[in-house]
DNA sequence: ATCGTAGGCGCC
DNA sequence: AAAGGGCGCCTACGAT
């Protein structure tokens, strides 16, 4: 190792020693690694390679990375160092203030009381205006006005390894200011500080997941594809071809003379209203109760389904998606609503009939867990309503909740997750009443986010995300009046408000969940390849399998212990070993 | 031509 | 039983 990153080691462990909890670092492949402890003590490191240095340090002293974003996080990811703790300065952002888009100058900008209309704007813009900065120093990473630098956020941030240790520094200022806020929030500060420490963690996860990418069977793929839509096209015209053939098998059940784009849901309304099937849109759910009517609604059913493997799932999908038998998306941690993880490229929702073609590499399997009924026991833990954290005890929750409620299963579950999604008509109603009798403080809790969000409100969840209303003007008005329609909207955001209360925590317990399994299975060499909002996939060797599947299972009731501000609240995970992800028990 | 929106559907 | 919350991605279509 080179004499300045040994160098460097010494010098942090005897600052952490000092007391520096929090450690900066900045770092790209070709210029180096900047480090900083945060009260004015820098170090650029210009020699080794970044991700070697980060994994030492990390090995030697075990600090929390402090780092701004995500260009930290990505090249730690290729590189494979399996940093633990971490704190990326965007995403608490994002926590702390909601919405998606976040930007370095926008989160220092917050920080610091400065007025969001004097950001300084990129590019060319501020050529002609008065430079708020003129004369000073360019070093500097922060102009006089208090604002960031345009010239250093936009990259010039790496130009150096001393910009670089200078950027690690300002992290570190960052991070400190936002613990500092996290302290008049009006949320527990310990608490929105773990969760912090989660979701850093998660973005990390996130950036490891984009690299690794789900291994894919890929014959097994193009054989199901084939199965659906025929073998793949040679050519242009030849798709073309198929997909005609496809449309015709509809087609021959339609009124003759009738000319009809399938994929046109005018013409297939119009279609259908000819063969005595009137519907107010085409949507499969309403179409099932018409199947019986007239053959062309199944065959318009069955070829729907195929023309979304066609146009999805499809060949297409495979050559540009997966690639040396990994389908490869892009990973983030927290969606612009409640805070649930997404990813691109159809991982998020791929067809169950694709599922036999997600298979572990030869000498591995998959560990496959899945959170039993979330959503009502992240409520009884939210709410801490005695009677619904009671029902959590039990393995199938909503069975005990119908007997409280004397009703059957089927009605006290729908009745459940309406109250938790706001739905308030049809046959739960009177469950719904029900539920308001018995479990009176965890419906409170719902009524007064559905409140909250009718008025315009932000909603708090339980670990500190702070999920901004929308004001959209955009609900379609079909030209009854302005009352009906504010009224509407007032309704939507109170469904919106009262179910990001409970989507955003469960997806606050989940990341919990999945970064205590990243800690606890990296030794094993197990990498998580897959998260489905209540669903974790674990590759490893084979011989590795049951152990993950019990790490799976502890690490549950570590995560429920860090993040649920109930103790006797019981969360259950069903766990397999297997080696496709069809092979679910 | 390029963009945004809506209908539709996949997953949770 | 009813059709509610989130996301990504496809197509067609109208506005720019």
């Amino acid at each position: 190792m080179p004499d300045p990153v040994q160098r460097s080691i010494t010098w942090l462990a005897e600052q952490a020693v000092a007391g520096g909890e929090l450690l900066g670092v900045a770092l790209t492949s070709g210029v180096g690694v900047g480090l900083a402890i945060g009260d004015g003590r820098r170090i650029a490191v210009a020699t080794g390679d970044p991700a070697a240095i980060v994994a030492a340090i990390d090995a030697a002293i075990g600090p929390r990375w402090v780092w701004w974003h995500r260009e930290t996080a990505d090249p730690l990811a290729v590189a494979g160092v399996g940093v633990q703790r971490c704190w990326d300065v965007l995403t608490v952002h994002r926590l702390l203030h909601g919405g998606w888009r976040a930007s370095v100058p926008g989160a220092w900008a917050r920080l610091h009381d400065l007025p969001l209309d004097s950001l300084p704007a990129m590019g060319q813009l501020g050529l002609l205006d008065v430079h708020p900065d003129e004369g000073a120093d360019p070093d500097d990473p922060v102009r006089p006005d208090g604002h960031l630098r345009p010239e250093w956020t936009s990259g010039g941030w790496a130009a150096s390894p001393d910009r670089l240790a200078a950027w690690a520094e300002l992290a570190v200022v960052a991070a400190r200011r936002q613990a500092e806020q996290m302290l008049t929030s009006g949320s527990d500060p310990q608490r929105v500080r773990s969760t912090a420490h989660a979701e850093s963690a998660a973005e990390l996860l996130c950036a490891e997941l984009t690299v690794h990418g789900l291994p894919i069977d890929v014959p097994e793929a193009e054989r199901i594809i084939a199965d659906a839509v025929g073998p793949r096209p040679p050519d242009e015209a030849a798709a073309d071809v198929a997909r005609r053939a496809r449309d015709d098998a509809v087609l021959a059940h339609a009124p003759i003379g009738a000319r009809i784009d399938l994929r046109n849901p005018n013409d297939v309304r119009a279609m259908l209203r000819r063969v005595g099937v009137d519907v107010p849109d085409t949507r499969a759910w309403r179409l099932e109760h018409h199947r019986d009517a007239h053959p062309l609604v199944g065959a318009l059913l069955t070829w729907r389904k195929a023309e979304r493997i066609a146009t999805t799932y499809g060949y297409r999908w495979l050559t540009e998606h997966v690639r040396d038998g990994r389908l490869r998306g892009e990973w983030s941690s927290s969606d612009g609503a409640a805070g649930r993880m997404t990813a691109s490229s159809g991982l998020h929702n791929l067809p169950a009939e694709l599922r036999p073609a997600v298979a572990a590499e030869s000498g591995h399997v998959f560990v496959r867990a899945d959170l039993g009924q979330i959503e009502p026991r992240v409520l009884a833990a939210v709410s801490g309503d005695p009677a619904l954290v009671a029902a959590t005890t039990a393995d199938d929750l909503y069975q005990g909740v119908a007997t409280r409620l004397g009703v059957a299963r089927d009605v006290a579950k729908v009745a459940v997750l309406g109250a938790m999604y706001g739905a308030t008509t049809g046959t739960s109603a009177q469950a719904l009443r029900g539920l308001e009798r018995e479990y009176p403080m965890a419906m409170g809790l719902l009524e007064s986010a559905a409140a909250t969000g009718r008025a315009g409100g932000d909603v708090v969840t339980i670990g500190g995300r702070r999920v901004r209303m929308w004001t959209d003007e955009t609900v379609d008005d079909t030209g009854r009046g302005d009352i009906d329609r504010a009224r509407r909207v007032a309704a939507a955001r109170g469904r919106f408000a009262r179910n990001a209360l409970i989507q955003g925590a469960a997806a606050e317990l989940f990341k919990v969940w999945a970064v205590t399994v990243r800690a606890r299975a990296t030794h094993l060499d197990a990498r998580i390849v897959l998260c489905l909002h209540d669903e974790l996939i674990v590759h490893v060797d084979e011989s590795a399998g049951p152990r993950v599947a019990d790490i799976l299972v502890e690490a549950l009731g570590e995560a429920a212990h860090r993040w649920s501000p109930e103790r006797d609240v019981r969360f259950v995970a069903d766990v397999s070993v297997i080696r496709r992800w069809s092979d679910v028990a």
